[in-house]
DNA sequence: TATTCAATACCCCAAACGGGGTAAACTAAG
DNA sequence: CTTAGTTTACCCCGTTTGGGGTATTGAATA
């Protein structure tokens, strides 16, 4: 069975080797490979949209131009949630770990993996596994049994590059407040509110506040 | 300055000693009683709507008749995130404890406690305090450094006396499914996801998917 | 048996929401 | 000085949601 995958890596040379050592085994089919977290966001929605192959794996960098590989699993989780993702970064700190697996990442590489390491690893993941090696295996218990490090952010920072005033508006809208409340609230027109929450949609690639609502929480805008 | 507060409190002779109690300090004066979390969040609702005075601060008893003061805080604080919540009751159990604390309450006092204690625990809790004795101050310490207990559970059960078929439906919509979607994959009319979702909304005492989606999230009904 | 409850499905209607525009005023950065 | 970004505000449109009903069926329970 071939498996489709997409890659999001913004280091051509990197991204080049990977196709390379993709392009040896039949089993892996590269769908397409995005440069950053936004335009990886919009093929899918675009794939999805026009009825074309979506990815059952997707290969995740962390650090990326714009929104983090962590941010990008966040929104990908929340309209395709079967679509798994796999974490092949150069960091292997507890805290940027933690955060991905919470982002909904199941596995998590290290980029000097062998080839054959992450083609095995891809399988593993569809088969409902979790890959990772020992090290970063023995840091996320680590993780687990750290507390502190787990309460009042339950992921990174507010992220997807959001502006003062549209995180002030999140928040009211995450609290139960229609666009009306809001714009009471804040003196200004609902017209307004109506856009900034048009923006918010595009940045975080949702489309509507049920989603707003369950990623803000995730990421502690509370 | 008196302080306008409700007592929710089933048992009615804890009810009357209560008020009695209260009755001997003029800084208290108590707005209504109701003996159960659905006629309490009715009240809120009713003074709410028709401009009535609504209490400063609510002592809530745990066990009650039908939802539990703890789901009663949870609604309550979706929609009044102001009103200070104070749990008296005769549990002590970290459980109780910590679910309390998770769902809104600011304070935690024993049954036992002796008036002149609780009205300055009224006091102390609208200054911004968080009234408790030194033996649940304890056990709270106990609760945040043992994660296996706040893992997987953000809350207690399900809670708010939901059918299973509610659960379903709930479920989807938060994950971002709207009443048509919903209708579609649990294949039955988008009228009935409505009327479900209608009695839902009467059950948890909310008037939105965005208040849905953020107890839903709070309770673990993920 | 009678009653209650869960699940189903429809009616009506007003308000809220989501997405597509355009555009002005202001600030900050190049 | 020009460009980019933020905040403000309006237009259009169709869809979704929330709240008020009523009503039938089947299962469980008093």
């Amino acid at each position: 069975m071939v498996t489709k995958i997409a890659l999001v890596e913004d280091n051509p040379s990197l991204q080049r080797r990977f196709l390379l050592n993709f392009s040896f085994f039949e089993e892996i089919e590269v769908l397409f490979c995005s440069p950053s977290g936004e335009q990886f966001l919009s093929e899918i929605e675009e794939r999805n949209d026009n009825g074309h192959d979506l990815p059952s794996v997707v290969l995740m960098d962390i650090e990326l131009p714009g929104i983090t590989g962590i941010d990008a699993t966040l929104a990908l989780k929340e309209s395709h949630p079967d679509i798994e993702v796999m974490m092949i970064t150069v960091f292997e700190d507890e805290e940027r770990i933690m955060d991905s697996l919470r982002s909904g990442a199941s596995g998590y590489l290290l980029k000097d993996e062998p080839p054959e390491v992450i083609v095995s690893s891809v399988a593993e993941l569809i088969a409902g596994g979790a890959p990772m090696t020992a090290k970063i295996a023995r840091k996320i218990i680590a993780g687990i049994q750290s507390p502190e490090k787990n309460r009042d952010k339950p992921s990174s920072k507010p992220g997807f590059d959001l502006s003062e005033r549209e995180l002030e508006i999140i928040k009211l809208l995450v609290n139960g407040k229609s666009y009306t409340q809001t714009a009471e609230i804040l003196i200004i027109s609902p017209h307004t509110v109506k856009t900034h929450i048009k923006n918010v949609y595009k940045k975080m690639h949702v489309h509507s506040k049920a989603s707003l609502v369950k990623i803000a929480i995730k990421k502690g805008i509370i």
